[in-house]
DNA sequence: CCGACTTTTGTCCGTTACGGTAAATAACGG
DNA sequence: CCGTTATTTACCGTAACGGACAAAAGTCGG
């Protein structure tokens, strides 16, 4: 159960609703852990059993009342104890990978078309990560150590992004290649900027 | 249900039994995609009664019969209008990067371990991807789209490893310089020359 | 003004996925 | 005899995912 403390985690920085616990699932820490709000909401029930984290209701006039979670000291041990525990190396799962693992079984067609498509995604995301970078660290240092991580996960984001686009690009002019008859797949490891 | 696609997109390559399925997705395949005995034979299962494969049953002395499966023609089909649909970017979910983001929250010493060990992990990974690109594509260019695809995947493969690698390298620099009491993280190679 | 749509805050239920434990069967190696 | 390799399968619990619904107030268009 990583997800109870991805918002145990989330909770250290400050009380959160559901709601709002599901809108940073959509930015910061859902850059690289997606969850939509129910199981969000799910997962603060649990929580809340277990003790970790505790509701403290707001009465609102003319929305529906909201309830922000706190985490409990319980919370804050479990939380250290879940995060002195060697962690997971987690595996890519992802579709595009096994569908290249197929590539002769598979019509080119749509695959083309679905580099394209993710080749946007990730340069996407690389810029949002550079334009964070660049608003919240702008001199490329951090101070403390709640910064520091951010800092690092930025900039492994933003890394990570790059390189798979890079690897649609290569991709794409590979199968162009190929398609053109041509066997031969351009390019070497190491680093290759851009030409733009 | 991607694992079921993962393992029809092993089987184009042979006919497999489960057994060798699992030791598959315990190497090639599995760099990227991890699926232990049980969940395969669930998902067999599962394929047979959809008749996207079929199983022939082979006989053996000493050993127990084996099955091996074998796709059928409406399991490629299955596999092709898989492969046709737009992939879905699939978010990281590791660990360590939750706990990167409660830096602040969590006993560092347990997290410098898990970093080295995940160090020595990554590299490992790294190495075989490289011998293993050395050895199945000494020139650098495959031949046919299968061959493609592999190369492909081997060259992500050994590139992603090496970022995290050298990630956990900076996040340990980065760890010592802030417990040495210096709240600077060391400028990154590449891009990035702000300071003098 | 009415109806449609969005925001905010959730709940319910069903399915898919994952993972531990274990068991049956039989050769081979030490 | 015990452990390992080879092979398949069962049972069971938890984690994760995702569609639909609810309820009440806000905003926008006709």
């Amino acid at each position: 159960m990583a997800l109870g403390d991805a918002i145990l985690a989330c909770l250290t920085e400050r009380p959160m609703t559901g709601y709002e616990l599901a809108k940073t699932f959509d930015s910061s820490i859902g850059f690289f852990w997606k969850a939509d709000h129910q199981q969000i909401y799910r997962e603060l029930s649990k929580l809340r059993d277990r003790g970790h984290i505790q509701g403290r209701e707001v009465v609102q006039t003319g929305k529906p009342n909201k309830l922000v979670y706190t985490l409990t000291p319980e919370g804050r041990t479990a939380l250290r104890h879940w995060a002195a525990r060697p962690s997971t190396p987690a595996s890519t799962k992802d579709d595009l990978l096994v569908r290249l693992h197929a590539l002769d079984s598979i019509d080119i067609e749509p695959l083309r078309t679905d580099l394209m498509a993710r080749l946007e995604h990730h340069r996407d995301r690389h810029a949002n990560y550079e334009r964070i970078l660049k608003k919240r660290f702008p001199e490329g240092t951090a101070e403390g150590r709640l910064d520091l991580g951010n800092l690092l996960l930025l900039r492994l984001g933003a890394r990570h992004e790059q390189m798979v686009a890079d690897f649609c690009e290569e991709a794409l002019d590979a199968l162009s290649a190929m398609s053109g008859k041509a066997t031969v797949v351009p390019l070497e490891d190491g680093k290759r900027e851009g030409k733009g």
